[in-house]
DNA sequence: TATGAATGAGTTTTCATTCAT
DNA sequence: TATGAATGAAAACTCATTCAT
């Protein structure tokens, strides 16, 4: 009675990986196969194109991101200080590692993609959308901040860019430093 | 006795825009010769390599916005807080018309070049760097800021994150929105 | 219940035949598509690249000549004087027709790849080693001789030798002439 | 009033040698460029196509050998006796050192030239028409040889196919070996 | 004479996708 | 479902040759 993970969803996760290190364009669908250890037919049985296998991991990540980012802590039960927080650190943690060299994944689609593909550019601009709502819902109840959503999106902008510089930079120094200013920060009060 | 212009450089001209537009991988050597209107033969005249081509490009990146960003803005011989100012200003401006789709030169490239690339990792690092130190120099100035080369990290941080949310919005408010932020946030002072 | 053809075995055919003709280097992968009638995308599905399928014609040639000159005459169960002139005769006979002005497999491969491909030299190297002493075998065995090995080396080198002006002048009369006198040489007796 | 050697000359004698390494089809005009350290146009002002300037290396290869092989040596005042080991040793003398390696120009070009060029073929076919008859001659005057011109022919082959060895091997064993054993062959005498 | 920029057909190789089994 | 053989367009790059200067 146990799930078995599925096949599909297999081959999801490694091709996650798998782009998030490399980028889209640059994974062929090789790559993948090799990575996930299947065949050709395995893998176009489950995938019309490697397009559709691209949205399936924007998809994935999407989920991912939702569940542990906004669902589990922006809108936890939480202080909304607390939350903001927890968002901060969850950041800085999950990039510790050599994780940072591969950068965001959401960043590197958007990068990579925004332009030519509009599939994968909406859903990425939806998930920034649900983030910086979610992140704005937080910072409202913090104390009567002016444009909470506004200020929200640039945090997000300061926590993509910094990421960016450290993908470049090969260290998480400018994220602890962005993250480090973020949480001295002072807030933008209502007048 | 007009100056003609050079055909190198020309190319690289043209190489720099559309790679700004499509990233350096997905530019293909054909796709540079029908924007260029040249033949094959005329551009491995010039260049070994599509990798040649993609340095000497990065390279021309670098040349035009350290003369436009850094040497005419950054250490000029404005007033520090003009110097502040007008780079934020030029910034805004610069992304105004369509050229917010296509995103920050050096940003799209860090993040698609830097993990696997080292050259052209390591020539986006030191124009980061530049820029940084720049900001930094400026900022000294203004009033006793604490730490002012890691303010200018974050403020360019906040910078490339805005680019990159505004590509994938294909609109220049997250932009605009962070700038303002930016623009109206209380320098960190020493104690 | 038909044994069919294989198509790698059927490729590595073909090709060993167009690069006896022209050469490996002057061989391009389309001769050998053109020639087998089939695609870019089944040639490199079975062989990842030319040198690759270079390298599989050399084989085969191995294969082919181990068994007709090495295996079937020169270690068969006849005396050694008619293996003898078993070998000399087959040579005589494979160079009669229009395959003088190919020249030998081997030692066109020979001439052409020895000095910058060492993996094309030492294949060949080691069948013409085989080819030696299977022939000094039998040498050793018709009566005395002295250095026996030596001998067979120096009957393959003149052999090949032959083959080359045959090839130059297009016509078998240098092999016929050379085969000639090493049936009536006085082989080299022990003192 | 001294000669000054003629740039044409000059190509000539650097192609001769890079043609010998590496193969006529292998030798791309650039080589000879880079290793002449001259221009395009000055090539080409001397030579209508990379087939003119391949055929004036198999002439200056022509001139060399029929001086320093036919003339010098074979046709010589010395006694006929004298003149075959002569040429013997002159012929284990050049490929003493590194030149087994590159194999016999005439040799090479002839394996690779002859089935589809047959401008290199008939000068080739020439050259060792005349070695074989001024060794011929040379055999004649030793006693009374049964064929002495299919006997030199002969010899020829062995030392070709044996400089063919011993590029294979990479060593000059194999020559020497054969010339070895031609120095005490029993001449076929007449009947 | 000589330079080297320019040409474009040709080279090897990659790749997403299809298809017979 | 799944395999991997097969496809062919497109990729990066080479090269003999021409041409303006």
């Amino acid at each position: 009675m146990t799930t078995e993970s599925l096949p599909k969803d297999d081959i999801i996760d490694v091709a996650a990986e798998v782009i998030r290190s490399k980028g889209y364009q640059s994974t062929s669908v090789n790559d993948i196969l090799a990575a996930a250890n299947i065949g050709k037919g395995k893998f176009f049985h489950y995938f019309k194109t490697k397009h559709e296998l691209g949205i399936a991991v924007v998809d994935r990540y999407i989920e991912t991101w939702s569940l542990t980012l906004i669902e589990n802590i922006l809108r936890s039960s939480q202080e909304a200080e607390d939350r903001l927080q927890a968002m901060l650190n969850q950041t800085l943690e999950f990039y510790q590692d050599t994780n940072v060299k591969k950068g965001c994944p959401f960043g590197n689609l958007a990068v990579e993609m925004s332009e030519h593909d509009s599939a994968f550019r909406s859903k990425i601009d939806t998930f920034f959308d649900d983030w910086t709502v979610a992140l704005g819902d937080t910072l409202s109840e913090i104390e009567s901040i002016k444009s909470p959503y506004s200020y929200a999106q640039y945090m997000i902008s300061t926590i993509e860019g910094s990421i960016l510089l450290a993908k470049v930079k090969q260290s998480n120094e400018p994220l602890n430093n962005s993250i480090t200013i973020l949480k001295n920060a002072t807030l933008p009060h209502k007048e």
